[in-house]
DNA sequence: CGGATTTGACCTGCGC
DNA sequence: GCGCAGGTCAAATCCG
């Protein structure tokens, strides 16, 4: 914010930065209407206590407060658009589920596993389950899978193992496909970008520090971390600076929690979980049309899904492990081709067997959708509503997506330092940018052997992922 | 003094 | 089989 720096007074400077940053971090709902008046004192005590101050200052003080007054009406509006879509999301869903049979209700369940909880009754998992659209069930909690042994962990519901041990286990027959399935849930990984002076991105967990290496083609060390809220849970992740662009951190968790999380970790939790839960998921599923429009041979493809454009990417490693990587891209700065063939992707790439999802909020809408428009015309929100009930309404994965993103909207402690803020701020700057439309769209791109659609947005104030758990079933 | 971090050694998988 | 690179271990060190 400007008027950040037009403050001559160190500390009060740093009191401003406090207040803006709450503002943009935090719930905007709850403070926002506080945030002009915080201005008025500032303005005011610079006005008592400062001979000093000049009259310049207070005159860009004044812009800056104009400024501000702008930022919470587009934040109101974003807020309302919000609002429209989750009503027209629902009722689309409810014209769907009325033509829908009660097989299709069947696997309207969504489970967004964010670890298991340590005693595991099937109450807890009842009690947990906070939304239900659709008729389906779409469960925000812990792993659901109470019969297991506490130590046990994750989508797998088999006791963690590093890899090479996992990759040891011999098995023969129609069990060796299942077992491939396990495996690649318990190694799917989800890297998250953003922009981070810290050493570490907050995430609402306590992590230690197990390790460092410095990794090929990126001068940054990689540190290695395990999550040491309770003893014995599986979940790491490896934080690295992108060699593009140091200012960006990019995280990449793997594992779920086998604990209750902090309410502050809820948010990126249930996010990775479930976008690992969808890269999964799309790994193993076959969506008509899509698959034609792939070519393994190509490097960068792109193709459409009910209209809405993304893009694949094959990533040529041939030290690549055989992890499946979902990326969430939060920077705000969309990909150049450069970037992703020598830089953030090269670090976090996929072997052609597993997809590498790469999830961007930055593009603009009208170069995502230029298909449906054309011209690169911005649509009317009306045709861009039209668009995603197409989505929704054909698409199962997508359809859960929006659900995931939606519940986890309620749920989200908005005061946590957590993803949604991220997600928040990527909304915001993304409509400064062009204000006439909040939901600026997504990329997406993965590797040909993945032809499920992945499909995502950024709503309000938090947003989550999801996958329909309907292939991870079979 | 206990917990967290650092860092070199070691293990493992994979490509050649 | 060898070498490289990623990932992990564990002793040493640091820090509150």
């Amino acid at each position: 914010m400007e008027v950040l720096m037009m403050e001559d007074d160190a500390s009060k400077q740093e009191s401003i930065t406090q207040t803006v940053c709450h503002e943009n971090g935090c719930s905007p709902k709850a403070s926002q209407n506080d945030f002009g008046r915080k201005l008025l004192h500032k303005i005011a005590d610079l006005n008592s206590s400062s001979s000093s101050s000049s009259h310049e200052d207070l005159e860009e003080l004044e812009s800056a407060m104009e400024e501000n007054e702008r930022l919470k009406t587009m934040i109101k509006q974003i807020q309302e658009n919000y609002k429209s879509l989750q009503l027209r999301f629902s009722e689309t869903i409810q014209q769907g589920s009325a033509i829908e049979g009660e097989e299709e209700e069947e696997t309207e369940l969504v489970s967004l596993s964010l670890g298991r909880s340590p005693t595991g009754s099937k109450k807890d998992d009842q009690k947990r389950t906070i939304t239900n659209i659709n008729g389906g069930s779409l469960t925000l909690g812990f792993d659901t899978n109470s019969e297991l042994p506490k130590e046990e962990d994750d989508a797998g519901g088999e006791t963690w193992q590093p890899p090479s041990k996992v990759q040891k286990t011999t098995l023969s027959g129609e069990h060796e496909e299942a077992a491939a399935h396990k495996i690649q849930a318990k190694r799917a990984r989800v890297s998250v970008r953003t922009r981070c002076e810290a050493l570490t991105m907050y995430d609402g967990c306590q992590w230690r520090k197990y390790g460092q290496k410095i990794s090929k083609g990126n001068p940054c060390p990689r540190s290695y971390y395990r999550c040491t809220v309770a003893p014995g849970c599986p979940v790491r992740k490896q934080v690295q600076r992108c060699v593009e662009d140091m200012s960006i951190l990019i995280t990449t968790y793997e594992g779920n929690h086998n604990h209750p999380l902090p309410v502050s970790a809820t948010a990126m939790a249930s996010t990775t979980a479930a976008a690992a839960s969808m890269l999964l998921s799309g790994s193993s599923t076959s969506q008509p049309g899509l698959s034609s429009a792939t070519t393994p041979t190509a490097s960068t493809l792109s193709t459409e899904l009910n209209g809405l454009s993304f893009s694949s990417s094959l990533h040529d490693n041939s030290r690549s492990p055989s992890f499946p990587t979902i990326t969430l891209d939060l920077t705000g700065s969309p990909p150049t081709s450069n970037y992703i063939s020598s830089g953030f992707l090269a670090n976090f790439p996929a072997t052609p067997r597993f997809p590498s999802s790469n999830l961007n909020f930055s593009s603009p809408l009208s170069s995502v959708l230029p298909s449906v428009w054309g011209n690169g015309k911005e649509p009317s929100q009306d045709q861009f509503y039209q668009t995603l009930t197409m989505a929704i309404t054909s698409d199962p994965s997508f359809r859960s997506l929006i659900s995931a993103a939606i519940s986890t909207v309620d749920q989200a402690d908005q005061r946590a330092e957590s993803f949604g803020q991220n997600l928040m701020q990527a909304a915001i700057s993304q409509s400064l940018k062009d204000s006439s439309s909040y939901f600026k769209g997504f990329t997406s791109s993965s590797s040909p052997q993945s032809s499920s659609p992945l499909s995502f947005s950024v709503f309000n104030s938090a947003s989550a992922l999801a996958s329909d758990t309907k292939e991870q079933k079979k």
